[in-house]
DNA sequence: ACGGTAGATGTTAGCGCTAGCACACTTTCC
DNA sequence: GGAAAGTGTGCTAGCGCTAACATCTACCGT
């Protein structure tokens, strides 16, 4: 196994200590002995500190923070001054390796590039906010390797919880997972067996609409782009779902102009190209998601292409450029932030005990006919 | 103080043990005594159980993991065996406390909405994958009170180092890094005085040059629309910048056609139709960020402006989206990848001990004139 | 032969914090 | 009025891991 390259995105809750300007930490190191052999050199203030000038056990200080409502409202009073006029930070790690109980929910995307993945993000820290848990956030770059790699490092960091992008995992993934017996989410589709819970839709169905629509638009000679299929089961489900379209109206998928692409707005505009080089009678072409759709869009009209005149364009995803492109594309909505909030809440509420394995969400989709087609 | 909402993006490395299929762990647990009043019900295996199988001290086992080369090849594939049988996941929260050496970095940007930003996070990322630290990211949302709670969970959780965007913080975020005496990499704009190093560029110097541009090409009745400077400091920068440029060449500055805006497209489309609403004879818009303008741009098409022929466009960034727009936007290009990089290399440069304090890396910037000017 | 040095492993003692219990010291109840 | 049930605080003992030092073995040159 090799350098692993992540991501993470946290949110936090930290009750702050009110600042008092003057640097007073080390005036008020205690005078009493240090353990000898104490290895810290660099004089954090610790907890033990913050008691001290409270004139409290570490114990003590330590509930008055956490947990206030155990102590007396004089007490918790004299440990927050202290902690303010220490300037006090408390030790996280320190904390959470002694009560041995998470901190924080981990979520993987497949990329950071697209704004489809950074609004289930927002959806989800949404949901997390109140909640006390940081979200810690991994970036697998489509790569079942590297999203593997960053399971174990969250499993090694302690999360409670984890959010997975899509239903197609790494054997290794998946094994420690079930090892680690922690709440797992799986969002963007619908696994008849989800590893844990999941929130999605059905992909097929979805692309099966749009098919349908520009079927029954007229559309007869369609093509269709996607990302790779072998790295991203959404877009094989989506592949299949537009090409089960073709078949139950008794159209030719044609494989010349069933297209993998990279991702980008100029893959978009040369799928856009190669496609109507490759059979100039397509009259259609169903792009599997809106950034390569609105490429397409946008090349056209650098090309003099009449959309949908010349050829109608439809996409996936419903990315703000797609309502102002000109004309404005035709497309599928999902409801990603709410499909982040939906897996966000999943993990709180196993991880507060409600039961939790095999819950399937279906946030469903919603064709958006606007001009492109 | 206040819940806070942050975001971290991390990268990391992590020694992957090789993977045995079946489930040994539970039956591989050692026979042994557990020291009583363990509290550990959860019964994860622990360094010392594959210590104890593989039949080396505990210590031994660390080091075989952490400093293979001081541990005898053959002890060490012991190890390693143990590992892989006990499926061994190392609890680096224990570890980072024992050794109380930082294993991150942190990043705080305003915004993921932006590509500008996740731009710098992969410039980052590429810079910190074979360091050895994680990278923790935040998310401000542009409000110096969510940077400071932010910066404090951070150096909470231990950070060695944190990059921040933009030259103005808070003074409490100020304070904290100062007593933290943590590296600081300020980016995106360069302070006399950073509060450690800083990488960026003028964002005066640039916005100047934009606006200079316009002139030179003849147009004389200038808008500006940017982000709120209050908010903001490289707006207000950009927004001094064109008021220096139109001053130096006698050009009047209207305050009507100054404006704030937020953002996405439909704000640079909303910030166009006011500007020629209220000032109708204004030939050129300067718009502080890409996005703003490619929203000016897509909604000029719709309204059937010219571009340039009814108004002259300039954006700032560079975005992909601004040389995929018809006509293809002017604008300013900044090496966010190299911005990233940079600031990484920085952080890294500061952590392994090289002097640091003071130091400004001038990233410059290029006036890409395109076809809306 | 000897101390000397390097290499490999183990022992001890924490890192900073918090469960779990113990221990006052109330307050409540029949 | 005494047991039962709080309330507030402190002690002890770790969480799982690793730094620092101590050992304990080769192997070296002179």
């Amino acid at each position: 196994m090799r350098v692993d390259v992540g991501s993470s995105l946290s949110m936090s809750r930290l009750e702050g200590a009110s600042v008092i300007v003057e640097t007073v930490a080390s005036a008020l190191e205690p005078p009493f002995q240090r353990p000898r052999g104490n290895r810290r050199g660099h004089g954090r203030t610790t907890l033990a500190d913050v008691a001290r000038h409270a004139g409290v056990s570490p114990i003590t200080a330590s509930r008055a923070l956490n947990k206030p409502l155990l102590v007396a409202p004089e007490t918790r009073a004299r440990v927050e001054r202290a902690v303010a006029e220490l300037r006090y930070i408390p030790n996280i790690i320190a904390g959470s390796l002694a009560s041995s109980s998470p901190s924080a929910v981990a979520a993987i995307l497949p990329s950071l590039d697209n704004s489809i993945f950074t609004d289930v993000l927002k959806g989800a820290v949404g949901a997390l906010e109140r909640s006390g848990y940081r979200l810690v956030l991994g970036n697998s770059h489509f790569d079942p390797a590297v999203e593997a790699t960053l399971v174990e490092t969250f499993l090694a960091h302690g999360v409670g919880a984890i959010m997975l992008t899509g239903a197609r995992h790494a054997p290794q993934t998946q094994s420690l997972l079930t090892n680690a017996r922690i709440p797992v989410v799986q969002t963007w589709s619908l696994p008849r067996r989800p590893l844990g819970a999941c929130v999605g839709f059905s992909n097929f169905a979805a692309s099966y609409a749009m098919a349908h629509h520009l079927i029954e638009r007229g559309y007869r000679d369609i093509a269709f782009v996607s990302a790779a299929v072998a790295r991203n089961d959404r877009a094989a489900a989506r592949r299949r779902g537009y090409a089960k379209a073709l078949a139950d109206h008794g159209l030719v998928n044609d494989p010349s102009t069933t297209l993998e692409s990279p991702f980008g707005l100029a893959a978009g505009a040369a799928a856009l190209e190669r496609i109507l080089s490759v059979r100039p009678s397509t009259d259609a072409i169903f792009f599997a998601n809106d950034v390569l759709a609105s490429g397409a869009v946008l090349a056209a009209l650098r090309l003099g292409l009449r959309v949908p005149g010349d050829v109608a364009i439809a996409g996936f995803d419903d990315i703000e450029l797609a309502g102002h492109l000109m004309p404005p594309l035709t497309t599928v909505r999902i409801d990603r932030i709410g499909l982040g909030k939906a897996a966000a809440e999943l993990m709180l509420e196993a991880l507060a005990g409600t039961p939790f394995k095999g819950r399937r969400v279906d946030i469903g989709f919603e064709v958006i006919a606007r001009a492109t087609t």
